[in-house]
DNA sequence: CGCTGCGTTGAGCGCAGTCAACGAGCGTGG
DNA sequence: CCACGCTCGTTGACTGCGCTCAACGCAGCG
């Protein structure tokens, strides 16, 4: 993590530096990098970059929840990404210079570095391994995006809405007992805007999981341990079971 | 196109030649290039590679009509990607030395060129350029994966089988006096699946998309030219128009 | 001739979108 | 302190869309 000309790698302190996109600069550049580099602290709510706006460089969330959402006419909104720790983003539009086509917004007190885009850019060229994994990037996004297309093809609402909130638990849930619990990081307008549904739709459907295993209290969310994997996903037994679904 | 070595980039003579993402490579390498390359044509409906097999190389659509698809368990398929002559197609198992996720099949007689594996790592590590483009063409995949992401969450099926339409017959029509004509590349099945709803349902939006300015009769397919970029687009009108929608 | 794949049509019904109203929580300003 | 406006979330009523199962027509083909 300390190159031969004495100046730490920036990324070198962080828990993601083996993945980082960075971890490839070399001796000769790491100074370079220290210069283009910068931390951000974001308050909960606060923008790293509108859409529509220029490209500053790669961003990496360091800490906390960012969510990318693009605005359409007309006042909706879709969420289309939310961003970990370790994960980078606003990668396209450094790598086509073009404007932000989303909106990244901090879901939770967040931290955020950023390699501002004109080194960023020289670092990118005098690597190609830098370029190798900022295309790993790419394709991981590609394949989330896929899964989405998959799911919003094939699983119902509900089907969505609680696989969303397996994966949130995975990520925030602590177990208590022998249930999992979080505190949810969205709002019902986010959660609908994930799955595609407006929000008086999302509500019933809070409702609906209510009667299956979910204990949804406003952003409180908590489930039985063995629940997992298996609720919302039951056929509808329409017609054998009245009282399900 | 023609090196200081004699040989001719594999790519000079095609019509996607400035575009290519092998265009960058360079003379020393031309040769590498012209032993991995080889043409293949694709009849109507065989497939260029499956769902799970190993990776063979970096393909490229040179005529015709490819469509990728992944296959569910239960014996549902969606269709993710119709590719183009002149798009590259493959790159992810490529480039993450994985094994394919999508099925690709040929819709038209088709012609694909394909670059093989291992000589294309070679080249690709030489020629970061190389390594760009095709980060570039992962950049379009993740664009086009949004976009219909978002079209999924905010337009009906039937606007979205509208804006299908149009893009095929941007893609497959000919005027023919005032009217757009097709004959459409694509199965009902493969419509259905490439919305995301059964077939029966697709064969209903055809029907209602009959009354309002498409002529749809099999694979045959036409528009008044006006009609572009409208129909299917108006809002319900329920309650001041019955005969509407 | 029967088989199979493809596409359409019908019946039934749950789910979801839309418009509307309401209540809780909260910060502001008088 | 209360009134006010605001956001957020929920609930109700209504309508129609879309999924499911089922049957049928049709073409190609052995």
């Amino acid at each position: 993590m300390r190159g031969d000309t004495g100046i730490p790698h920036p990324c070198g302190a962080c828990a993601f530096y083996p993945d980082s996109v960075w971890q490839p600069v070399e001796n000769g550049s790491i100074s370079m990098l220290a210069r283009a580099f910068s931390r951000k602290e974001l308050a909960n709510g606060q923008t790293l970059f509108d859409q529509g706006s220029e490209n500053r460089g790669v961003f990496c969330v360091s800490r906390g929840l960012i969510a990318l959402r693009t605005h359409h006419e007309g006042g909706t909104s879709t969420l289309l990404r939310l961003a970990y720790p370790g994960e980078v983003i606003g990668f396209r539009s450094f790598l086509e210079d073009r404007l932000h086509l989303t909106e990244a917004r901090a879901l939770l007190p967040s931290r955020v570095c950023t390699v501002a885009r004109r080194d960023a850019r020289r670092l990118v060229q005098a690597n190609p391994t830098v370029l190798a994994r900022l295309a790993s990037r790419c394709i991981s996004e590609i394949d989330r995006s896929h899964e989405r297309i998959i799911a919003a093809a094939t699983a119902s609402n509900k089907q969505r809405l609680a696989a969303l909130l397996f994966d949130l638990l995975e990520a925030h849930g602590e177990r208590e007992g022998n249930h999992l619990r979080m505190h949810l990081p969205l709002s019902r307008k986010d959660l609908a805007d994930l799955i595609g549904v407006p929000p008086e739709t999302l509500s019933r459907l809070v409702g609906r999981l209510g009667k299956e295993g979910f204990a949804i209290d406003g952003r409180n969310v908590a489930i039985p341990a063995r629940t997992a994997a298996k609720a919302g996903t039951e056929p509808p037994l329409t017609k054998t079971c009245p009282a399900a679904s």
